[in-house]
DNA sequence: AACTCGGGGAC
DNA sequence: GTCCCAGAGTT
């Protein structure tokens, strides 16, 4: 038997998902290489999220700013307008601060070696090797949470995470090709993705099958062991729908740090866990919805009470600015404040 | 080392 | 409902 390197980079040849920012085997025996840009960006949304849900947003950044100048050019809230939906707007946030870094200090070029990647906005350990691997032909090791299964199984690691995390890495640093590291890298990732799942391993079609050590002890579906993570609170908070008799909506730029940190959002309570304190950005008569809004974020579950008002032309807001139909996007919302746009416009 | 930070799909 | 996902930044 071959390498295992050897052996999977074959398996890829033949089973490597196709995807929007990958160049195929086609154009890469041809000597085409992936654009550093395009690279970097699906990186960084597919940081905690799944190919699935990167797609349409890869393709609507790509053609609205079709280079990093072009994305370094853009304004705050256009950005992150169009990453709302995604999550994490931190990434976002980074996102912008790189591209700009990139425009003026590096010449529109992105740093080839991981070491250089690492020093930018938003890019970590992970990011910066895929990026070094995949763009530039480093060989960089790169460990998500797909490696991370699949080195645990492999080499049969039972040490829970994250304490496992310098032994995972280590293992799969020993497994790395010099050739055709990021094609590996992929490789790797796309085994965890569609044979080496969380769930029911498809171990028959695996190609490492042979020598898994976590298949042979009958341990590689419980692996990777991970300490137990603590339950999510409940908190709770009150959203203001103000609407002008224009029909403009009253809305407000959250703080840019925080949780849906630079992103647009109703005026509102806190979010406790006890009773919120009412807090109403406007003067107005303001009108109870029966339903409420219930999301799950990271780490506590929201119950959001709506309340709604119609405003006369004149009222002045004590938080917040008046949003013209016109130009409000309800898609600009992330997803909890969309889903109190969508109840409130039913009634 | 432990927290914070979204959202959706699979189960 | 829980768990997971091409993790990074902060404390």
């Amino acid at each position: 038997m071959r390498e295992p390197a050897a052996e999977l980079l074959a398996w890829y040849d033949r089973h490597g998902r196709e995807l929007p920012w990958r160049v195929g085997p086609a154009a890469r025996a041809r000597g085409a290489r992936p654009d550093p840009y395009h690279v970097w960006l699906s990186e960084v949304m597919l940081q905690q999220t799944t190919a699935a849900a990167v797609r349409g947003y890869f393709h609507r950044f790509t053609t609205l700013w079709p280079t990093v100048e072009a994305l370094a050019a853009a304004e705050d809230g256009r950005v992150m307008g169009e990453w709302a939906g995604l999550g994490y707007y931190a990434r976002a946030r980074n996102l912008l601060k790189c591209a700009r870094v990139i425009a003026e200090e590096h010449g529109g070029r992105f740093p080839e070696t991981a070491e250089e990647l690492r020093r930018l906005p938003g890019i970590g350990p992970y990011t910066a090797a895929a990026i070094a691997a995949i763009a530039f032909d480093r060989p960089e090791t790169v460990v998500d949470g797909n490696v991370e299964r699949v080195m645990a199984r492999l080499h049969d690691i039972r040490t829970p995470l994250p304490a496992a995390k310098p032994e995972l890495t280590a293992r799969a640093a020993e497994m790395t090709p010099r050739a055709r590291p990021g094609c590996y890298a992929q490789a790797v990732m796309d085994l965890g993705a569609t044979i080496c799942t969380p769930k029911r391993p498809a171990c028959g079609l695996c190609p490492w099958r042979e020598g898994c050590r976590g298949r042979l002890a009958g341990t590689a579906p419980e692996l990777p062991a991970k300490t137990p993570k603590k339950p999510k609170p409940v908190r709770h908070g009150i959203a203001y729908l103000a609407r002008r008799v224009d029909g403009a909506w009253l809305l407000e730029r959250r703080p840019g740090s925080g949780l849906l940190g630079g992103m647009l959002g109703w005026p509102g309570s806190d979010w406790v866990e006890g009773a919120p304190e009412p807090a109403p950005p406007i003067r107005a008569e303001w009108h109870p919805v029966e339903a409420e809004v219930r999301h799950t974020f990271t780490h506590f579950h929201l119950r959001l009470a709506l309340v709604t008002a119609l405003v006369p032309m004149d009222r002045t807001p004590a938080r917040g600015v008046f949003v013209e139909p016109a130009e409000f996007r309800p898609s600009d919302l992330p997803t909890v404040m969309r889903k109190a746009f969508d109840l409130v416009r039913e009634r």
